[in-house]
Formats: C-alpha cells, structure tokens, sequence
RNA sequence: GCCCGGGUGGCGAAACUGGUAGACGCGCCAGACUCAAAAUCUGGUUCUGGAAACAGAGUGUCGGUUCGACUCCGACCCCGGGCACCA
C-alpha cells in the first residue's frame, strides 16, 4: 500500500476484498450464537440523506462489533417500496412508479455499497416485488379466515374537487394541497385488522422488553391506553334505546350536567334533520382535518341538539349537545360531561353558562375553587345523595353497582387503541386480495390465484388510482359462484409490508407460505435499528404482526425485537430532514470528496445514537484529518522496523502507560459498543490513544512493541466505525487475516494497574488542591496529607473541621464551618 | 391539547451509579516550516479579574434536598418527535 493515504483507492480494494471472501454472506451454520442485526429499510426516495447514513452506519458498527465478538451475524438490506412519493412522481413527472421505484432503488444500493456496509445483499427484495406481497396476501386470507379481519366504515379527508381521499400529509390548512379545495371529512367502507384482540398482550409483554428503552415502551403503554371504567347507558326518553358513554369516573356521575355527542352521531343527525342551528354546526365539523392533534387544539364549540336523556341515577333529564371535541371513531361517538370535575368540560360548560356541579371535595388540604377551575383529583362525595362520604374509589364500586343492578351500566377495560385501518384508496400498494360479488358479499382470493399482480403498466388520468378505472384490473369471475365480480381496487397501508419484512429476510425465498424454518434461526432480531419517529406506530404493527405469525405457527417467539436502539432525528436548519431537503442532505459530494470512513467517522463522532442533532459538514474534514493522521502514524511506526515480542517488565515508565492508555481503550470501547450505545466516546478513546502513541517516544525496543500493540488495538477498536483505513492498515502492519474475521482484544488487567493516582481536595465542596498519593494510602494518611497542603490550609486555617468525607481514590472533602 | 425526549464554551459534545464541569473534535488565536500560500506540526482557547499563582461566577429559569447537584425533587420557559392516511 502507497505511503500516501488514499481514501477512494483504500475503499474501493478493501470492498473488493470482502466482495470476494463474501465477508458478510450469513448461513445458519456459521460459527457461534446468531446475531440477528437491522436497521429499518429505507423508503427509495431517490437517494440517500444523512439520517439513513446515519442509520445504516450504525446498524453496520453494531453488525461489525458483534462480529469481532464472535456472533454468527446477518445484516441484511431491502426496500419499503410501496408509498406515496412514487406515485405523486408519477403524476407530475408522468414516470410510473414502478420504474421511478426502481431507479432509486440502483442509485440507492450504490451509494450503501460505497459506504462500505456489510450487508448480506443475497437476501435484499423490495417490498413492491410480488413474491414478497404475494405471502401478504396470503396471510390476510388467513387472518379473514380467523375472524380478524373486518370491513367497517371510516372517516377520510375527501378532496371533493380531485375527487380523492387525501392523506394527513396532503391537508394543508385545511385543503387538499393539489387542488386547493376545502377538504370534506367523507365515510367509507374499508378494512380493518383485530389490533384490539391483542391489545392486552401487547401492552402486558412490554414490561419484558428488558432491551427496550424506557421512553418507548412508555409511549407504547400510553398509546394503547389501558383504563378502568363503567359504560353508562342514558336512557332516550319515549323510546327503547339509550345513550351509551364510557367513564373512567363513574364517582362523579351525580356532577354530570349534560352529554355531548359527535357530529356524525346518530342524535345528531335526528337532532339536524329539526333545528337549522345543528345542521349547520354538523356541516361546519365537517370541514376539519381527521388527525387527533387538529380536534384536540381546535376550539372547543358546540349547539344544544334540543334532546335530552335521562340520568340513570337521578332520574333528571340532561341536555345533549353536539360538540366538536368528541369523535364518533373513539368509544360509541358520546361523553357524559361533569364539568365541576374535568377542565374541558369545565371550559364547555363556562361558556355555554351550563351547570356546574360540585360532587368531589378535597380528601385533604388541597385547593378547590370551582370558580376557577375544574377540581379534578379523587376525593370524597357531595351532593350525590346516599353516596356522600364516600372516597371516589368506593364511590367508583358502589355507583357501577347500582348501575349494573339497574341494568343500566357495566364495569369494562378499555383500551385507547383502536383497531388498524389498512385500506387506503390508492394505487402503488398491495393490492388487497378481497373480491365483491352481489351473491356471495365478500370473497377472498383463492390460495392458488394469489399473488393478486399490482399492474404496473399503468397512466395517471388525474389523481385517482389508475386501478378504479383499469377493468381488466377490477373485473373478474366470482371464486364462488363463477358470476361477474368486481375485485377490491383499494391497495394496503404500507406499514403492512413493513410489520414483516424482518421475518422475511430470514428466508427471503420462501414459498412454502410466508416464512420457512430458517426464521425461527434469526429471529427474534437481536438488535434493531431506527428512528424515533417509528416509536409507536411501526413497532405496535410490527410486534402485533410478529403475534399473528407466530399464532398462525410461522414462528416461535413472542415478540420481533429483543433490543431496540431508536436514533435522535438528523436536522438540517433546525428541521427534520425530509425527501425534499436540499443539498447539504446529500451524502454523495461527502462521499466524494472525503471518503466513506470520514463520512461515517464523523457521523458516529457527532452525538450519541439516540439523541437529535444538527447535521454540518464540519466535522468531516477534521475525520478526515484523523484518518490520514493514523495512516501516517502507523507508517512511521513501520519504518521503525519490526518489533520483538512484548514483555511489560522491559517497559519503560512511558511505555508502561502506553500500554495502560491501549488496554483501557479496549475496555472502555467495549462497554461504549456493546452496553452503552455510545459511539462518538468510542472516536474519542481512540483519538487519545493514537495522540498518546504520537506523543510517546519509545525508549527502547520494547516500547515500540508496546506502539505495536496500542496501533494494533486502535484499528481493531475503531474497524466497525471505519472499516476501510483500518483494514488496509492491518494489513499493512502485516496481519494476514482479515479485520471482520478478528476477535475482540482481551484486557490484560494488569496492565490497568496506576500505583500513584491523583486526588482532588475539597474545602466545603470546592477544589482547593491535589495530591499524588499511592493508590493503596490508608485514610489517615490521605487525610493528614490533604490538610497539609498550602492552598488548603488558606481555606480552613482558623476554622473548625466539623467533618472529613472521602471518596476513596477520586477525592476527600473537608468540611469547615 | 395529550404522550415521549432534549436544553452544558463560539460550535458538535464528554462527565456512565450524586464526587475534579468542558475529555475528544471543529472553529479561532499565536508560533514553527515556506519566497508565499495550502497542507502539516507545536502551544493556547468557558467567562470575569490577574503577568502568574490563584480567586469569583458558571450546565435553560426559579426554588429545594445534600458535606457535595449537569446528575435527585418541585414549578416554569424554550426546542424536537409522535398523535392512527408521510414513511
């Protein structure tokens, strides 16, 4: 190798190395416990931006130490193909998605193969490659079969003018971001997969999820929501049916002062139908954005629907309202409201001068001023007739009794969570295998018809989904009864391809339905890889599918991902890096100019994994520094001449704490790698140890050993962050075996050993001085010798000593007063 | 609005279990090398005062616990992620 350090010629010979030894082809009789290691598949935008290298390169350090660490590892690497921005291309651009797909995908597998990843590429596949949806098909059919799978209606964003359904994404203040037209909240039929069947199991096996960050687990537990409460049924004066609220506190149920329901409830349309003023609020909900965080900000308004109910208790009738703050898709579509006692309703009922009702009071000293504000902490009853004094628990069990010996009202777990909508009405997706005859209703597609084939040669008229229109898509043959049918012409949600493609790089070749054997070898996945963003939603259908597989008896385990690293999002000005960020979000001139182990070098070096950060290109020059530093440090160290085997005791001082400098690094590298996730420390032990290495002058010819065994260590240590450099190096240092097939170095500890360490002394908390003591010095002696020192002495001279606390080997505080 | 994070020099950060705040790097300043520049090397670099020794202040804000708080507790401010059709 040249004296000069060339990153693109060491890259591109060291790639081709491993090319040819198939460094990171995995089989499951490879040697040693399997490691089963992913980062999240990229959707192919078009090219890579500095959050998927920064996603991969990590997925790629964890894949390469695993390996040093003697794991049996597979990485592997595919496309989450199906989506929205292809199909968007192909209506401004006129490029069908399948192909614009395609392209990215190339340029996309180039530019991670010129980062150096050590994927094993047999295993890749895009998610829009019908052997992969074929079994997703497949499997839906299995799930219609259980009973898991329901078609019911569901509130969407209608562009009334492109006469489409718009994702959230798409509503812009309010309007389709195409046509500009005032978006419709619109009902439709769609399909639904049973998320609430496991709900309770999903949210029970968290607390198992040992390698799962606390926060994540946290949000999870939060968004499935799991309550205790009591449906409350009011009855409908002059008819049969009642008006059923869910509550978490039925203590308060004497303070309620009217109930509210949502626009698209059934009273509301009856109440419509009569009063002008509720048609014209129900038309106005109308006009408003389907996601949770548009209704809960949005003012809260509503209109008396002229109905009442019947109190179950009281007997008293209560007002209804229509109010925008309830949604029809949450619980039965109605609140019962007490607003002495809940601050929104509290708010409501201010506003619309309804009574406010005291039924709580403080068990103790704290405020209550319903003037004020709503008290809304347990407490003890009031004004509830033969319930008062009770706490709000026993409250809580004696009003759901009475309630249930009324037949009035049931005790009930509820779950916030609700059940998975996978339809959407679009075209590039997977199509759902599900046909419509007039006589049989629904039919789904026959095992041996599947897969059902997304046509890809296809126009955009418009923005429609091509398939709505395309009859030698939609007509077909009814499997059961041989008539004129029409075939569903919605396509998935693509989290659907995402909740399984983990399994499927296992056997990425399966036929036999799905997933073979061979995944219950890799998974679960040991460690999994990703964005914050995905904390809930992808990683709930993840692990709710990986339940659906296993009960279908595809796998074993009981959840996909044994540990969990969630990456802080990669900023660009102060933004969440996007599809549309500019330049500066390209990898591909960094690559170019520096190299891909200055690019993933200072990507690590940056900040800890899972904390955000502003993306600069700054700190790349400075990696690319250090890699030509070490370049050079090992060379130099090499025309030096060869060393003789090391002996510590032919040592000199300096060479002794080389050595105590590279065996420390090892250490500390190996709990940052393998415990604690913190990479950027990894680049810093290293950087010390070659600044030692640079700074230390050998004595003799032991101390150039000891060089030898700090460089050796160096490029080990830092081969899964810059796999490239270090590899061409340790060759040149004349190791025949390749770096990915090394092993961890062992930590010699008495090497560790500092027979005079440094001793900070406090004078009430503050440094006031520093000793050098023997790191075996008793106590006493520690302590005489702090309180000799000069500058202490300034501080506690004519002072009392009241107490003397030491830290043993870090510090003693003298405490004067 | 709700849930989950974060806030430390000019900048990215480190300080892991309550024990030396600012390791490592970027930038900047000075010096060496050079006709010169780049590159490289050496030294300095939290702020204030001081030639220095050293002193005072300092981890978003305010308060608390402790011999000792970036770290624990309470209240607040600001920023980011998610909120079910972006992926």
């Amino acid at each position: 190798m040249s004296a000069t350090y060339d990153p693109h010629a060491v890259e591109k010979s060291v790639q081709q190395t491993w090319e040819e030894a198939a460094s990171f082809r995995a089989s499951e009789s490879g040697a040693g416990d399997k490691f089963y290691c992913l980062a999240m598949f990229p959707y192919p935008s078009g090219q890579l931006h500095m959050g998927h290298v920064r996603c991969y390169t990590l997925g790629d350090v964890i894949n390469r130490y695993q390996r040093l660490k003697g794991r049996n590892v597979m990485q592997p690497m595919g496309w989450d193909a199906f989506g929205l921005p292809a199909e968007n291309a192909a209506i401004k651009n006129g490029i069908p998605p399948a192909s614009w797909t395609r392209d990215n995908i190339a340029y996309m597998r180039g530019q991670m193969q010129a980062l150096g990843f050590g994927i094993d590429w047999s295993r890749e596949f895009a998610t829009c490659d019908p052997d992969y949806y074929h079994w997703e098909q497949w499997f839906f059919t299995k799930l219609y079969e259980k009973g898991l799978v329901y078609r019911k209606s569901s509130v969407v964003n209608w562009d009334p003018v492109d006469q489409t359904v718009l994702a959230n994404e798409q509503v812009v203040d309010g309007r389709g971001w195409r046509s500009g037209a005032l978006v419709e909240r619109r009902e439709m039929p769609q399909w639904f997969l049973k998320i609430t069947d496991y709900a309770e199991e999903l949210l029970d096996e968290l607390d198992r999820l040992e390698g799962w960050p606390e926060s994540v687990k946290s949000m999870q537990r939060n968004w499935i929501g799991r309550s205790q409460g009591v449906d409350i049924d009011f009855p409908i004066p002059d008819t049969d049916d009642t008006l059923t609220v869910y509550t978490t506190r039925p203590d308060t149920l004497l303070g309620a002062t009217y109930v509210a329901v949502a626009a698209e409830h059934p009273l509301a349309r009856r109440a419509a139908q009569s009063s002008p003023e509720v048609a014209a609020f129900v038309d106005k909900c109308r006009n408003r954005k389907t996601a949770e965080a548009d209704v809960a900000t949005v003012e809260k308004e509503g209109v008396p629907t002229g109905l009442s109910v019947t109190h179950p208790l009281s007997g008293e009738p209560l007002p209804v309202w229509v109010a925008n703050f309830v949604l029809m898709e949450y619980g039965s579509g109605a609140v019962m409201s007490v607003p002495g006692h809940d601050q929104r309703d509290w708010e409501f009922a201010r506003k619309y001068g309804i009574r406010i009702v005291q039924v709580i009071e403080p068990a103790d000293a704290e405020a209550c001023d319903l003037d004020a504000e709503a008290f809304v902490s347990y407490g003890r009853l009031v004004n509830s007739g033969s319930y008062d004094g009770l706490s709000s628990a026993e409250a809580f069990d004696a009003i759901a009794a009475a309630l249930e010996g009324k037949g009035l009202g049931r005790r009930r777990t509820n779950y916030r969570l609700r059940d998975w909508g996978v339809s959407r009405q679009r075209y590039w997706g997977c199509p759902i295998p599900m046909i419509h005859c007039d006589d049989c209703g629904i039919v789904p597609v026959p095992e041996e018809d599947l897969p059902v084939r997304l046509p890809t040669d296809v126009t955009f008229e418009g923005v429609r989904s091509p398939l709505t229109t395309m009859e030698s898509f939609y007509a077909v043959d009814c499997p059961g009864c041989g008539k004129r049918a029409r075939r569903e012409t919605d396509t998935f949600d693509t989290f659907m391809e995402s909740s399984w493609y983990y399994a499927r790089f296992a056997s990425p070749d399966a036929n036999t339905p799905m997933v073979d054997d061979r995944a219950n070898y890799w998974t679960p996945v040991d460690h999994y890889v990703g964005g914050i963003e995905h904390a809930i939603l992808h990683l709930l259908y993840a692990r709710f599918f990986h339940k659906l597989m296993r009960d279908q008896g595809l796998v074993r385990s009981d959840e996909p991902f044994t540990r969990l690293l969630m990456l802080g999002m990669v900023l660009m000005d102060g933004r969440k890096m996007s599809k549309s960020s500019g330049d500066a979000a390209n990898p591909q001139a960094l690559l170019d100019k520096y190299g891909a182990d200055a690019v993933r070098t200072a990507m690590m070096f940056a900040a800890p994994p899972d904390q955000s950060f502003e993306w600069s290109e700054a700190g790349v020059e400075g990696q690319a520094r250090f890699c030509r530093r070490l370049w050079n440090l090992v060379h130099e160290h090499l025309a030096g001449g060869d060393v003789p085997a090391l002996d510590p005791a032919g040592l000199s001082e300096a060479g002794r704490e080389l050595r105590r400098k590279t065996h420390e690094t090892i250490a500390r590298a190996d709990d940052d790698y393998g415990r604690r996730l913190m990479f950027n420390t990894v680049v810093s032990a290293v950087h010390e140890l070659c600044n030692l290495v640079g700074r230390t002058e050998p004595a003799n010819d032991q101390d150039r050993a000891a060089a030898r065994e700090a460089l050796r260590t160096a490029l080990i240590v830092l081969s899964p962050i810059a796999p490239h450099v270090t590899q061409a190096l340790w060759r040149d240092l004349g190791e025949a075996s390749l770096l990915v097939a090394s092993r961890w170095p062992e930590v010699d500890e008495s090497a560790l050993v500092q027979e005079m360490v440094e001793l900070v002394v406090q004078v009430n908390g503050k440094v006031r001085g520093r000793l050098q003591v023997a790191h075996d010095a008793d106590d006493a002696a520690v302590r005489e010798q702090a309180l000799a020192n000069d500058n202490v002495v300034r501080f506690v001279d004519g002072k009392t000593v009241r107490k003397v606390i030491t830290v043993p080997g870090k510090l003693i505080n003298i405490v004067v007063g």
